[in-house]
DNA sequence: TAGAGTTTGACTTTCTTTGACTTTAAAACT
DNA sequence: AGTTTTAAAGTCAAAGAAAGTCAAACTCTA
């Protein structure tokens, strides 16, 4: 925990709080942390994903800022969309893990489920020829989100 | 015995003393021992496994790090069995079901657990050769339980 | 003395940090 | 109104900072 990434994202997220969105000046923030305006970015790119619900906008110039909100799913659409479409044929770890901090952070799932899930598909758990490894997570995952959805009808 | 596997073994055992984790660096604590980064991979591979109670994860990069927890496997007979011993390094859809079953009747999980397991470890979900399926299905299913241990001593 | 267990080091992969350069928008100035 | 200046944010690639892998070399011990 000691990269400054992992700070700006608490910081970012601490101010968020139970907020909506907030608005966030780049320049002033890096320069609040003594870090390059890009490394903002990054902070933004690689931990305020859609994949854990966040949604971006921002404006260039004179008075720019960046926003960043919270996307609040319907469970089903969220879910169907996820085994439709946005898993797709291949998953990594690192994007399933992101997947289950949100279904975790909407109350789909309970955080032992997560980890539950996370034990079962990770990297040891598939110890298994790289080139099929994304496949096989990705099958199995999409099979997990089909029996949570059964759940959702009772 | 006073090889430095042994000793860094005993340093992390006694670093880690009754919590249920703890973060190491790499190359500090290669650093520290005077010895290659990779002697502190083999004592992790060869000392805190799986079968002796330890979870590993970690992260590289900057501010990246290697997390060990323990797990009390003394004290649950049935689970620390499964683990050790029952479960073996092949597992059978069939098999992994009946045990499913036996941990709902006993409420160590719940039925929509077993349910969440079963779907990501089936046969459609692990549609992979033959050969290795239920090489795969007994160490993700190990790695399963060993997170449910994690969860019994809260 | 053969084989299991250990040590070492070169190379790989992943994640982070930095900085130079680009694009966009507002404000200020003809 | 149109142009220039300035104030943002965006992009991208190189450098840096970890951890991972793997095999060769070494060292015990049965």
């Amino acid at each position: 925990m000691a990269n400054i990434s992992d700070i700006i994202e608490q910081f970012i997220l601490k101010t968020l709080g139970d907020d909506r969105s907030v608005d966030i000046s780049r320049n002033e923030l890096a320069n609040f942390f003594s870090c390059a305006p890009s490394q903002i970015n990054y902070v933004l790119e690689t931990r305020f994903t859609l994949d854990r619900g966040f949604v971006k906008e921002s404006r260039r110039g004179g008075g720019g800022y960046i926003k960043i909100s919270k996307v609040n799913i319907e469970d089903d659409n969220y879910m169907n969309n996820l085994i439709l479409e946005s898993v797709g044929d291949e998953l990594s770890y690192k994007r399933l893990y992101q997947i289950l901090e949100k279904l975790t952070y909407e109350k789909i799932i309970t955080k032992r489920e997560a980890d539950i899930i996370c034990s079962s598909l990770n990297e040891d758990s598939l110890s298994m020829p790289f080139a099929i490894r994304d496949n096989i997570r990705a099958k199995a995952f999409k099979n997990v989100l089909t029996t949570l959805l059964l759940y959702k009808e009772d």
